[in-house]
DNA sequence: GTCTATACCGTGATAGAC
DNA sequence: GTCTATCACGGTATAGAC
């Protein structure tokens, strides 16, 4: 309703694609307000600093994050385990081609956290209950029986993870491969389970 | 010799601490030519911009990197195939807490060439070959016969290589993790050989 | 309460003197 | 080969219009 929430809005949404597009530091906050519609001053009545802008645009990401990293789990099945657990990653390489600011956005964050420590925790958080969800998908495979409940549960988690997250990063690049391939190969090698038996 | 050759080596070393510490956009020239004792134009006598300086350092690491990514995997041996590749991830981890700057800056670029062609390219090509080189490990394991010679070695291979290099982006966040597990685990599950029995 | 006009200082960059 | 002077543009602060 209100004139200010929809400036506030739109303030933070032009901000959003151009931050993607052009990096925090190529755009200017003239080129923000222009884009808005209003004059560069008018910025600082919603936000004390362009720093402030970057970092409220985090706070909104952060939240988003936390929810998409904590769910899912829970509906994998014992009988297509595996290959809703490829599901998952199959989406994610997916969702990455529909949304490029996001990770374009996000790994700016990353830069910034090298430098900042109020930003360097909160990123060790997303990524700590980040890893931590694929350790509790892992173990909940434990439980259904689909898993062998070995001592290395968790660095196989992790493992997985780090893979999971860093074909984003590739994709990012430019780069062309067979993600889905390595995916596959991912979750089979924590899984040699399913059709292959892995009796000792 | 050159007092020209003096200066230029002071602001390209300058340079690539203060843009690893601060990064690109929050280095000013003045900074830098301050450090080198300096006036701020007399850089523009050795680089037509602030763009060049940090192309020109991009340009020396892609240099460096190409080396590095190339070489080590011909003095893999059969006896301790296993051992080795996990010892090669292992001086990785270590090296990482030795030179910070590295992955600082490195991972800068990376965000460049998000936004720009030359570095995308550059940058593609780096990746590809150190993708290129963990498949030709995993094909040398086959050559050995430490390893099966399965259709997806590809895959494995880069799913390796992607663990390998997010560990280091794990690390440049400051969280605090078992990689060497991971990394143990990782190699594990390419070669289930060596201890183990694979036969099929 | 919502914004514009204006002015300040630091930045990358250029021209020209020494 | 290096500096001084100067420029346009960036983020920022404040005064004040409505």
């Amino acid at each position: 309703m209100g004139n200010k929430e929809q400036t506030f809005q739109k303030i933070i949404e032009v901000a959003y694609v151009m931050f993607a597009e052009k990096g925090f530091e190529k755009t200017s906050l003239a080129m923000i307000a222009a884009e808005v519609g209003i004059s560069k001053p008018a910025i600082y009545y919603y936000f004390q600093s362009k720093d402030q802008l970057i970092t409220y645009l985090f706070d909104e990401l952060y939240k988003v994050i936390q929810q998409d990293v904590a769910v899912d789990y829970k509906e994998l099945s014992r009988v297509n385990f595996k290959e809703e657990l490829l599901e998952l990653g199959y989406k994610s390489i997916e969702a990455q081609g529909k949304d490029p600011y996001f990770n374009k956005i996000f790994n700016q964050y990353v830069l910034l956290a090298a430098r900042d420590e109020s930003y360097k925790k909160q990123l060790v958080e997303l990524e700590t209950s980040f890893l931590t969800s694929f350790v509790e998908v892992l173990q909940y495979g434990v439980e259904l029986g689909v898993l062998e409940d070995t001592p290395t549960i968790e660095a196989k988690a992790q493992m997985l993870a780090l893979v999971y997250d860093n074909i984003g990063n590739f994709m990012l690049t430019g780069n062309q491969l067979d993600y889905r391939a390595i995916w596959k190969e991912a979750v089979h090698s924590v899984i040699q389970g399913g059709e292959d038996g892995n009796k000792r």
